[in-house]
DNA sequence: GGTATAAATGTTAACGTTATCATATTGACA
DNA sequence: TGTCAATATGATAACGTTAACATTTATACC
């Protein structure tokens, strides 16, 4: 028990006591045993958390924010990577359960009814932030996809666009894409503009899946003047295509991206995208974790970080 | 008791039985508490992955193998991004093992003595990736640094380069940027090249840096023919500075990275890097935790997984 | 020095599992 | 039907910690 006090409430345990304790410590090689101190005081100092992919910057840049406000409380980051396919999730979901994390962090947002109640009935804090959804389980950290869309959907027609095509991964997977697509057919519709489904494409990830999007839209008859990729993979993709083939940006067709990834104003042109604070998004997820365990707050909370448009040169 | 056979050795116990238990947890909600199983049972079924940063896809594709394969073992990964501080790392590796993980991997080959001491004393299987080091603490999954670097370099010298830079981040920091210059000044020695340390640049991280690297190396007088950039975001920042300023690639400076980014084919013209196997690294060193669990091995492996040279346009 | 109070230390039991050993049940066979 | 072995189930204790309460020691004050 001393040797317990010693550790957790140096205060209630005189110097004198301390200095044997730790001196026993380091003689003794000893090291506690998290579990043990878990299973009696009813706190793992675990959070977990999901993502579609690791190697997704976007999604680490997230996991890095919540690991590093973590961290400062001596707090651990279990971390699975799920794809988009909500039954694995709710594998990974049901397994993490069992190590009673002190939150559990999601980037999908949509789940298995399964997987809803499992968390409900674990009245484990859940944080969701890939998307401002409607239907939270619990609590909200992130911006709105739709509305960015729609942001960068005017921000092109104010710039004179009228013929629009849109790109995304599969929208039936997707929920992010789903309500990127949604954003954009509401800024055509705002414009007065007939959203065509000849200029949507819904294709794989990757560089060259942008690059073959940009010719198929540009051999549209009439062909697109501008592209917004819901994505800055493909819109990169489609700028160094356009490089290759001779097709000037924005003149030829304007490219717009969303994410902003790091080399997004790198390249040339440098892309207009739609910057999203990932790293923040990660932090003040742990910092509402935190303040949870502490008592401060109760859960449902909506946290909007918003989401700023990259005006560059691409458009 | 049976409760637990029911979970775990499901054949020790009657189909009737089974049921009867399964329904039961059905209608109480039961979840195991991992915890309490881990302390009794000795064992935690997870792994602590401590890697430089989470926001390089290098580190996070490892990642992702290493995941992918404990997943099947419901064995789950607690992460952590520590930098390239080493006492960040010890203090780090000390909070996990209190977690009494099963295997602990670490993408650095440097560490303080206390780290060293704290994981052998654990009994921990460790198990580093970063690279094919000469003293490891216990095993080691990944290539060779150098001999990469050594491999790029004489590529770069057999196809007639003659001054030929090098661009890393600060050596003395990283281990691995170490190991590449060493790689890259045994290259020049092989044959028969001065090395010049004013053909040398350590800078900082991101696309900027490499492109303003290329143009420093390429003021020199006489300017180099080549740059071996030590890391592809340096190389990609190098060959988009280029094409802005309209110097050709391979004719007037030669470009080669290391890392094989995603990007590196994608580029005009595409870059020359090192390919390594970073999903496979992970997922063999999630291999191997498990067959060391299984007492189907012992430690003190060494796996060299090997690189290969991507030859493209830009060299 | 003696008392009241606060601070420090100590004792016990409990957290939720599973290892181990003990008992009960089943099935095979004479 | 009875016996033996095999299989299934059950009881107990232990894992390493901490909550809760109990006791001891130090401090303040008259």
């Amino acid at each position: 028990m001393t040797v317990s006090r010693a550790l957790h409430q140096p205060q209630k345990v005189t110097a004198k006591t301390r200095a044997k304790v730790h001196a026993a410590i380091e003689r003794l090689g000893y090291v506690p045993n998290a579990m043990a101190s878990g299973i009696r005081s009813k706190t793992s100092n675990t959070v977990a958390l999901l993502i579609p992919n690791m190697q997704n910057p976007l999604f680490s840049a997230t996991a890095h924010g919540i690991i590093q406000q973590l961290r400062a409380r001596n707090m651990s980051v279990l971390i699975s990577d799920v794809g988009y396919a909500p039954e694995e999730e709710e594998r990974v979901v049901a397994e993490l359960l069992t190590r009673r994390p002190n939150g559990i962090v999601l980037h999908s947002t949509t789940h298995t009814i399964n997987t809803r109640d499992m968390l409900r009935r674990a009245k484990v804090p859940v944080i969701e932030i890939g998307d401002l959804c409607s239907d939270p389980i619990d609590s909200v950290v992130s911006y709105s996809n739709e509305q960015a869309a729609f942001v960068m959907t005017e921000h092109l027609v104010n710039r004179g666009y009228r013929n629009i095509g849109f790109v995304s991964l599969r929208t039936r997977d997707n929920d992010r894409s789903m309500k990127r697509r949604q954003g954009y057919l509401l800024g055509l519709e705002a414009a007065g503009l007939e959203p065509l489904s000849r200029n949507m494409i819904e294709t794989v990830s990757g560089y060259s899946a942008g690059a073959r999007a940009l010719v198929a839209l540009m051999e549209r008859d009439p062909p697109v003047d501008a592209i917004f990729f819901s994505g800055d993979v493909h819109a990169v993709g489609a700028v160094l295509e356009s490089n290759r083939r001779g097709w000037r940006i924005p003149a030829d067709v304007a490219i717009a991206g969303f994410d902003d990834y790091e080399i997004a104003e790198h390249i040339h042109p440098s892309l207009t995208t739609l910057t999203i604070p990932r790293v923040e998004i990660g932090q003040r997820t742990g910092e509402m974790i935190i303040s949870r365990l502490d008592g401060e707050s109760s859960g449902g909370e909506v946290l909007n970080l918003g989401f700023s448009l990259s005006i560059r040169s691409s458009t």
